[in-house]
DNA sequence: GTTTCTCATAAGCCCTGATTATCGGAGTGA
DNA sequence: TCACTCCGATAATCAGGGCTTATGAGAAAC
């Protein structure tokens, strides 16, 4: 008692449509007997004749008609399969879930967006911004698919691509616009406002001060360059942003912009996806089109 | 290039749900190569990945994910074809077009049908009234499932099955109910009102006469019982009814009723199908019914 | 009666799809 | 760093399902 096969079904199919198992057979390629067997064998296992076999044509039972109805359904369905696969295969990525930085989201995504729908037409785009630790898990984990970041995450079993180097600039006080840079000793010594505990770029900053990252610090957190941009407009000190932040961040407050001598800090921004991703052809593709758009930023 | 089988669905089904290859072969009931063998044939016919395969788990992809959807979609149609069977194999006759002819369906029919749906019940049926020729040619090309008719057809892919044999009364104007009954030889020689041409009973009437069949006639033809019968309350004539129409039809016309001597003229009521119809045993059955409900008249 | 048409059956062959055995790669723990 | 383990892929082999051709059987047609 094996089960019902598409064969079957299609054999049955083409019986219906011409009535002679002769005809039949050779509509499907195959030799009369061997259509016969196959409707024999799907009688049996239904338990109950399919056609009325005449000497002068087959007919369908009723049992026949409405089986046959359910039939041309569901190959109906399995032939879409084909055609499902073949235009998701033009298509290919249908969704992307995208993680980014919070310090990255704000300045990059409004025109990556743009120019990701351009290069993959339909694509259903999600994006998680949250810390890096958190999308390194949901990468892992399968939650997202991808996410752009600041390298290196050095994990095995995720590929890295770089996409560019960003600066990381100064932003003060707008009074204290004609003060000599610091370096990185004097920053030190200086109120440096960063943003709380997780984020990478805080790590970042503290490191070009050379500053231990669990040491005890007199500054103030901020949960955003937003607030750590508008703390320094009120004087509460100075602080680093990347460089693509400042045209968005440092317009609306009194503080003026100040760029490092070599060597400056900066970050090396990246994407990176699961090695066993099949997607990687498509996130290669859209690294290009990221790192384009931080280029011309 | 082979086409996508019911068994890949299956076994990808099982590898989603799963989402380890090994175990879902051993709910399959195979071994893990045979799956994964499947799976890539499978991927590779759909020409992209379903699964992504990571170190620690197999993950659907977007694409498999949705590929997932419509295969369960499918296979629950295919499983329910087995049911549909098993269900449809209680009932087995689901529809019967039965084919009845004129001097038979008044007088029948009305307590046949309550009858053969307590039997079959949830049977849909379908009556044709019609003259006997177009019912075997109705018969033979599929039209109708069966028929209740007067045997002999001696058509020999029919089937014939004799239920009861039915004596032919005369009906004569009331008042000749006192005459002595006619024998064949003076019946030929009354006025005698018939069916028209192509009613079986019109022959046997007349083969009772042993009147040639094209012989010509000077009498009326009616096109039912009914009209003949009051065609006779009216004095125009006598004729011949059956004995089932006996009931129904002398009881509103000025006429009386009057059996013959032996031997009676009668004719034979049976049912018929084609040779090949499946349905042979439920329309046993039938004729069974049919036979008690004619006899009990 | 003979021929023809049509579906069923039989015998044989091939290929699909199964099996077991083994490999390779990645994670894991001493 | 080096076994050790886990998991999926691959290879070699085997069995059975499904195809083929040949033939049979029954009914219709001439």
């Amino acid at each position: 008692m094996r089960n019902i096969t598409l064969k079957q079904m299609r054999y049955f199919q083409a019986l219906a449509r011409h009535g002679h198992f002769g005809h039949a057979a050779s509509a499907c390629a195959i030799s009369q007997p061997a259509l016969s067997v196959q409707i024999r064998d799907l009688e049996a296992e239904l338990g109950q004749p399919l056609v009325e076999r005449g000497p002068r044509q087959v007919r369908l039972t009723a049992f026949g008609e409405s089986f046959l109805a359910r039939v041309t359904d569901i190959l109906k369905q399995v032939d879409d399969l084909g055609d499902f696969a073949r235009s998701a295969r033009g298509a290919m990525m249908q969704r992307l879930r995208l993680g980014i930085i919070p310090t990255i989201a704000p300045y990059l995504l409004p025109r990556l967006i743009g120019h990701i729908t351009a290069e993959f037409p339909g694509l259903d785009l999600h994006v998680r911004e949250t810390l890096t630790p958190r999308l390194i898990t949901e990468l892992i984990d399968g939650r997202i698919d991808a996410a752009l970041l600041a390298l290196p995450i050095s994990e095995p079993s995720l590929t890295e691509v770089p996409l560019f180097e960003e600066s990381f600039v100064l932003v003060r006080p707008a009074d204290e616009a004609d003060r000599p840079i610091p370096d990185a000793q004097a920053l030190a010594e200086m109120r440096l406002l960063l943003l709380e505990e997780g984020h990478c770029f805080r790590d970042q900053a503290l490191s070009f001060c050379q500053t231990g990252r669990n040491m005890p610090r007199d500054g103030l957190d901020g949960s955003s360059l937003t607030t750590l941009v508008q703390m320094v407009g009120v004087g509460l000190g100075v602080t680093l942003i990347p460089e693509m932040a400042v045209r968005v961040e440092t317009g609306s407050a009194p503080v003026s912009v100040a760029r490092f001598a070599e060597p400056q800090p900066k970050r090396m921004i990246g994407m990176v996806w699961r090695n066993s991703s099949p997607l990687a052809d498509q996130f290669y593709r859209i690294s290009e089109v990221a790192k384009d758009v931080g280029l011309t930023a």
